[in-house]
This record gives C-alpha cells, sequence and structure tokens, in this order.
DNA sequence: CAGTACTGTCATTTG
DNA sequence: TGCAAATGACAGTAC
C-alpha cells in the first residue's frame, strides 16, 4: 500500500504540478471524489487517518489540519505551506492590475496611450511608433532614436531588466524546493484551483460540521468562520489562506512585482509605442487637442476604481483602445486639415504642385511629426531603382496615353485612393472620418471602431446594465455557456460515489453519533469528509448518498441518548418534536419547534429526529426512514409486503419516502443551482478576459495598421516624386495618380480614372456594408 | 427585532 | 398515464 500511495502521489503530484505550470487548471479533489475514492485513500491514507477529530488543538486546527497524523512533522509542513502559499501569490498575481498602476503612474505624463502591449504577431515593424514613420523600417532602424526611448524609460522608473522568461531564476528554484516537498507531503489540490471562491461554501459547511461534531475541535469555531478559508489539499480541511500567503504577496517587492509585469508584458514591447505620437500630432494640429482631453477625462475616471485587478485590466484595455482610436482620428484629421491648404507652401517648395495637392500635404504631416524621413527614403529608392520594382521605365511605360487601355487593370487595387485621392477623399474624410476608401480602411471600418467605442463606453461607465447586456449578448452567442451540464452530475456522482465507499460498512453505535448529529444540517457538501463517518443505520440504499442526507432510522437514537455533546448541535432543522407532543395516536404534529423551545435538555435525542422519524415511531413503522426512502423501487415493495401494514401506516410510510426524496433533490437541486451560479460566474470573468485580450489586440492590429499606411504613403511618396515624363519634368499629383495593377506592379495613371476607381470601390465598400 | 441563510415541504412542472 | 426528478415558492429555524 505504501509503494502504491507513494507512486500514485508522485505521479499525480508531478503531473498536476507540470499542468499548473503551464497554466492547465487541474483539480485533483473533484477527481479523486468522484472518479477514484479508493485511489484518494490509498493516496491520503486510509479515512480514519484524516478524520479531524485526530487533532485537537487550535494550530492543527486552523493550519496543519491537513496533515497526516502518521508521518509529518508540523513545523516542516508550516515552513512548506508558506513557501506553497509564496508560489500561490505568484500564480494569482494579477499583473493587469500592476500593469495599470505603473504605466497610470509613469507614462501619463507623456501622454501616451498605449505602450504595454505585447506584439500581436504583425510583421510590421512595431518597434518604431508613428513618430518615427518612414524610419521604422527594421533595417535601418535608427538605433539612436531606439537608445533615446530606452534611456526615456528609465528615466521614468519603466524599464527593467529584459525579460528571459516568465520565470526567473529564484521562482523557478522556488518551485522546485516546493515541488520536492510535495512530493513528499502530498501537494495541495487548491495550489491549482483558482476557484477558491467556489468552495467557500463548502468550507463554510465544512466548518459547520466540525461544530456540530462537538469534539474539542469545536472550540475554535467562531475564529475559524472565516471566509479566507482555503481547503487543505489532502483533506480537504480549510485554513486560514491569509495567514502565510497573503501577508507575502502584500509582501512583494516593488521589484518582483517589475519582474513578474515583465514576465507577462514586457516593458521592451512598450517602447514600441511612440511616446511622442499623440503629442507630436498635436503639435501638428495645434487645434486639435484630443489625446490631452482624452486623458485627462478618460483616467481620471478610471483611476481610483482599483476595487476589481481585472476590471482595473479591461478599463487600461479599453482606454488604450479608446485612445488609440483617437489618435488615429487625430492622424486622420491631421491629414484633413492639410488637405484643405494649411500647407500649401510645402507643397509648392516640393512639387510645385498645387497648394492642396494631397502628395504634399501627407509630406508636411509626415515632416512635421517625424524626423527620420531621408533615411527611410533613401531606402525606399533604393528599392524603387531595383530590378525588381522595373524601375522608373516601367512606370512610365504606362503614360497616360495607355491609360485607357488599362482600365482592366483598374479593379486591382487603388493605390492612388489610399494615400492621396484628391477631391474625392476629401470628400470622403468629411463625411465618414476613418471610413477610407483604400483596402485597408476595410479594417477600420465604422462598424469595429464604433464597437469599440461601444464597448469601451460600457466600460467607462462602469458596464451598466443595457451596455453590459449588448456586451454578453454578443459574447453568448458563442460562449458556449452552459448551465451546469456538466459539472453538476460530476458532482453529484461524486458525492454517490464517495457515500458507497462508506455506506456499506455494518451498524456501529460508537462512530453513529456524528453522523446522527449532522441530521438535518448536513448540506450539499459532497466532500468526502462527511462520508468518513461510519454510518449508523443500517440501512443501505441503492443510493448511498442518501443515508448521509437522510439517516431517519428511529432506532439508533435509542442507542445514543447518553452522548452528551449531542446537545451543541448547531442549525438543526430537523423539525424538531416536544417530547410531550410524542403522542403515538397523533403522527401530525404542527408547530413542533415552538413547543421543542420548551423541551428538557435530556429529551434532546428527540430534536435530532425529523419530523418523518417521530412519526414512523409513532405508527410504529418496522423498518427505518432510510430504508423507506432509499430503497430502490421493487425493494421497497417488497419490503412493503413483508410487513402487515395498515393503511395509515402505509400512507405514513409512502409520505416519508416522498418527502425524503424530495428533500434531497432539493438539496441537489440547490447544489446545482449553486454551481450554475458559480460557473456562469467563471465564465463572465473568463469571458472578460477573452474581451480584454482581443481588444488589445485590435488596438495592436490597428497600430501595426497605422504604420503600414505611414510606410506606404512615403514609399508613394517618394515614387511619385521620381518619376519624370519625357521631358524630364515631373508628374503634377493633381493630375497623374499612382496604382497597383492587378499584377502587382505599379502604374500611373490620371487622375480622374484614379477618382473613377476610387468612387467605384467606394460604393462597393458601402454596399457591402450593407 | 429585523434581516439573512439554511433547510424542509408542498405544488407543480418536466423528462 | 404514471412515476421520479426537478424546481419554484413558502415557512420554520437559527444566527
Amino acid at each position: 500500500m505504501l509503494s502504491l500511495k507513494k507512486y500514485f502521489t508522485e505521479g499525480l503530484i508531478q503531473l498536476t504540478i507540470l499542468l499548473s505550470l503551464v497554466g492547465v487548471r487541474v483539480d485533483v479533489d473533484t477527481y479523486l471524489n468522484s472518479q477514484l475514492p479508493q485511489l484518494r485513500e490509498i493516496i491520503l491514507g486510509q479515512s480514519s487517518a484524516y478524520t479531524q477529530t485526530q487533532f485537537h488543538n487550535l494550530r492543527n486546527t486552523l493550519d496543519g489540519y491537513g496533515i497526516h497524523p502518521k508521518s509529518v512533522d508540523l513545523d516542516y509542513y508550516f515552513t512548506t505551506r508558506r513557501l506553497l502559499n509564496q508560489v500561490r501569490a505568484l500564480d494569482r498575481f494579477q499583473v493587469p492590475t500592476t500593469e495599470v498602476n505603473a504605466w497610470l503612474v509613469h507614462r501619463d505624463p507623456e501622454g501616451s496611450v498605449s505602450g504595454s502591449q505585447p506584439n500581436a504577431g504583425i510583421t510590421l515593424d512595431n518597434g518604431a511608433g508613428l513618430q518615427d514613420g518612414a524610419g521604422s523600417d527594421g533595417a535601418v532602424r535608427d538605433n539612436g532614436a531606439e537608445q533615446g526611448y530606452g534611456e526615456e524609460l528609465e528615466d521614468l522608473g519603466a524599464v527593467a531588466a529584459p525579460v528571459n522568461g516568465d520565470l526567473t531564476k529564484e521562482d523557478i528554484d522556488l518551485i522546485d524546493i516546493l515541488w520536492r516537498q510535495d512530493i513528499d507531503l502530498g501537494a495541495g489540490r487548491e495550489i491549482f484551483d483558482y476557484s477558491h471562491r467556489q468552495k467557500e461554501n463548502e468550507v463554510d459547511k465544512e466548518l459547520n460540521d466540525g461544530r456540530e461534531r462537538g469534539d474539542g475541535w469545536r472550540n475554535t469555531g467562531g475564529q475559524v468562520s472565516n471566509r479566507n478559508l482555503l481547503v487543505d489539499g489532502e483533506t480537504g480541511e480549510s485554513f486560514p489562506a491569509q495567514v502565510p500567503g497573503v501577508e507575502d504577496q502584500t509582501a512583494l517587492s516593488l521589484e518582483e512585482c517589475l519582474r513578474l509585469l515583465e514576465a507577462t508584458f514586457p516593458f521592451g514591447e512598450s517602447s514600441e509605442f511612440p511616446a511622442a505620437d499623440v503629442s507630436t500630432l498635436s503639435e501638428a494640429v495645434p487645434s486639435e487637442s484630443r489625446p490631452a482631453g482624452i486623458q485627462s477625462s478618460l483616467l481620471s475616471p478610471l483611476l481610483p476604481e482599483t476595487e476589481s485587478p481585472f476590471d482595473l485590466e479591461q478599463q487600461w484595455q479599453d482606454l488604450m483602445s479608446i485612445m488609440e482610436m483617437q489618435a488615429m482620428e487625430v492622424n486622420n484629421t491631421t491629414a484633413e486639415t492639410l488637405y484643405n491648404g494649411t500647407s500649401g507652401d510645402l507643397l509648392t517648395s516640393n512639387y510645385n504642385l498645387a497648394p492642396n495637392t494631397p502628395i504634399n500635404q501627407n509630406v508636411s504631416l509626415h515632416q512635421a511629426s517625424l524626423g527620420s524621413c531621408s533615411q527611410d527614403f533613401s531606402l525606399f529608392s533604393s528599392e524603387i531603382e531595383s530590378p525588381s520594382m522595373g524601375g522608373s521605365s516601367t512606370l512610365l511605360q504606362l503614360a497616360p496615353d495607355n491609360s485607357t487601355g488599362l482600365n482592366s487593370t483598374f479593379s486591382s487595387t487603388n493605390f492612388s485612393g489610399i494615400f492621396f485621392p484628391p477631391q474625392l477623399n476629401n470628400t470622403v474624410n468629411e463625411t465618414t472620418g476613418p471610413e477610407l476608401p483604400d483596402p485597408l480602411g476595410g479594417l477600420l471600418d465604422e462598424a469595429m471602431l464604433d464597437e469599440i467605442s461601444l464597448m469601451d463606453l460600457a466600460i467607462e461607465e462602469g458596464f451598466n446594465p443595457v451596455q453590459a447586456s449588448q456586451l454578453e449578448e454578443e459574447f453568448d452567442s458563442d460562449s458556449g455557456l452552459s448551465l451546469d451540464s456538466g459539472h453538476s452530475p460530476a458532482s453529484l456522482s461524486s458525492s454517490e460515489a464517495s457515500s458507497s465507499s462508506s455506506s456499506s460498512s455494518s451498524s456501529s453505535s460508537s462512530s453513529s453519533s456524528s453522523s446522527f448529529s449532522e441530521e438535518g444540517a448536513v448540506g450539499y457538501s459532497s466532500d468526502s469528509e462527511n462520508v468518513d463517518f461510519e454510518e449508523a443505520e443500517g440501512a443501505v440504499g441503492y443510493q448511498p448518498e442518501y443515508s448521509k442526507f437522510c439517516r431517519m432510522s428511529y432506532q439508533d437514537p435509542s442507542q445514543l441518548h447518553y452522548l452528551p455533546y449531542l446537545e451543541h448541535v448547531g442549525h438543526n432543522h430537523t423539525y424538531n418534536m416536544a417530547p410531550g407532543t410524542l403522542d403515538p395516536e397523533e403522527p401530525k404534529l404542527p408547530n413542533v419547534g415552538k413547543k421543542s423551545n420548551k423541551e428538557k435538555p435530556s429529551e434532546f435525542l428527540d430534536k435530532q429526529m425529523s419530523r418523518d422519524e417521530h412519526r414512523a415511531r409513532a405508527m410504529k413503522i418496522p423498518f427505518t426512514n432510510d430504508k423507506i426512502i432509499n430503497l430502490p423501487v421493487e425493494e421497497f415493495n417488497e419490503l412493503l409486503s413483508k410487513y402487515q401494514l395498515s393503511e395509515a401506516q402505509l400512507s405514513l410510510i409512502r409520505d416519508i419516502r416522498r418527502r425524503g426524496k424530495n428533500k434531497m433533490a432539493a438539496q441537489n437541486c440547490r447544489k446545482r443551482k449553486l454551481d450554475t451560479i458559480l460557473n456562469l460566474e467563471r465564465d463572465v470573468e473568463d469571458l472578460q478576459r477573452d474581451k480584454s485580450k482581443l481588444l488589445r489586440e485590435k488596438v495592436e492590429f490597428l497600430k501595426s495598421i497605422r504604420q503600414m499606411k505611414q510606410k506606404v504613403q512615403n514609399l508613394y511618396q517618394e515614387v511619385f516624386g521620381r518619376l519624370r515624363d519625357e521631358n524630364g519634368q515631373p508628374y503634377s499629383p493633381s493630375q497623374y495618380a499612382l496604382q497597383y495593377a492587378s499584377d502587382g506592379s505599379v502604374i500611373l495613371i490620371p487622375r480622374t480614372l484614379a477618382d473613377q476607381q476610387a468612387r467605384r470601390q467606394e460604393r462597393k465598400q458601402k454596399d457591402r456594408r450593407k
């Protein structure tokens, strides 16, 4: 047996720890209870060995209860427990919370709206922000600028050591130590259980049961009834969670916090976000002060709300999303403003074109916000001059005189429309804002932005019910929420299965006291502790669980008259009968509760009997209520046929059976209901987490799209600026535009054709949207 | 003493 | 249709 125990303990715990380290939630307890009660006994020792009555001091009761009395040194155990809680604290550490604290504090002055987002996998160079626009190509990244960024972050105190993994060496060492200790001790099942709240009810019930059991354990009752209790891994016993763990958790140093932060949201990624992005845009458009306004107006209501780590994470992500949107709007608005001729001088100086020519307007925007354009231009130039691009000669083939023949190719991506649509794009921008007639614009369509805005609004305003319901509907459609279709039956069966191991035991007057005292106050708990007690009566039900809930034998109480601790049964809902009302001729005993208050202590045993037990005894029913209730129909009928019973007795027996079944059905029903609520709660948390993650990814995508557009814009400028006609004169951006051909080449077409293309595409997009 | 939680019971619905 | 289970509603009890 010992070798078997060691085998299972080591194997299961190692597997569990490994799974937990990779984020898989493992509930060993459920598995052991529901599937393999024998294994539980093998691993944990015999039932009697981990019965709580083995311990009679407060320390054991509070924290060392789960220790197997045979083998464990308590101090060693407590040390292990403390370290274990440290690991748990690491596991439960809510990075988003700290993320918010860190970034709101450190990044606030910059007006930055993002920065902690991990790379969403975009192949674009995210290391450079908008301020680096054309210079964002990784090959020619300005190292100086990057360095400056790092220094900037260092000044902000937000830069920690480079991320080298999820766990530091100390963490790994600690886990390794604990691992070995746990293998020796038996790992706590709650290590991997993130939903301690789900067990609180059971824990409380266990405590109540413990109080009812009336042993020395009882004197801790009030203190132990603490909401911050965890269930011990080996025995399911509860202990105060915060005794070692929370203190350690709160004692995490700032460095540890930052390290943990980095492990999840590397700061290195944060630098990718342009700190000067919004501010630069603001400079470019002095009248546009929205980013600063956003920051002040949005951060202020969000900052004080620190109740839930997740809410903060969510709000932070949503805030980032909002500000990202706003920044993009600013970007668009900037271009729009420039379209209107505010910087015509730049246009004329660069290209000698009309003041409202889009190209130069965007160039001015580019130059206003970015400092490293020339470098990128050189890069682009080299690419343009490379043979793969076909060179300028290729482009020149697409002279206006060929334009009519190129109509067929215009169905391809409208290059010009992306960047510098002339009058057309002016109108588009004025009317539809972010809705751009370019292929990328589809990713930024109104629906998407509206969705983000709606969600952000909902979060910003504290998730009022209407908005929350909208979001929930959004998620519920595919969330797969089930009303506990899987969990509840499992838990039910677990209790049945676990009960079966003990129900077969024979009658025992010595141990029946505990089970008998549970009558009426057992609750839903299906933990094996409740079943460890020997059954008091010999009734063997086909559903042994029932014997736990309904010990209604009227015979056994007579054996228990002299068990004084049964006086201290708390919360007895057995509809006690007063002794004076025990009239054999009167089975119906209403209002027994009030009368029972006057009965003598020596009559306490009657309290332990349910109304039906009293009735059965009064009617001299020759078998136990347990049998009446729990026997299968066939056996039940067989039993009835064995005795000569009066009609009143038969009626009472049927009522007892009906009520007993219904009683357990009600208990099961309530348990299911509770489980459903808890599952829903967990589902909501998961969905909120998913939503936050999706928002984060969306922000990343939008950021990448913006950078991509900036790059293409710069490339367009460079290419177009280098085009020359037969006379060596540059083409006028007001008369010509570049477009992608279907074969991937870039062609030069007259503006009028480009405009037509743009309009056509715009109509298509609108139709598609409808 | 009011409020709350827990429990048992009844009536009814559901499978 | 009968039966058992499930469930809403209500009441009793304890805290």
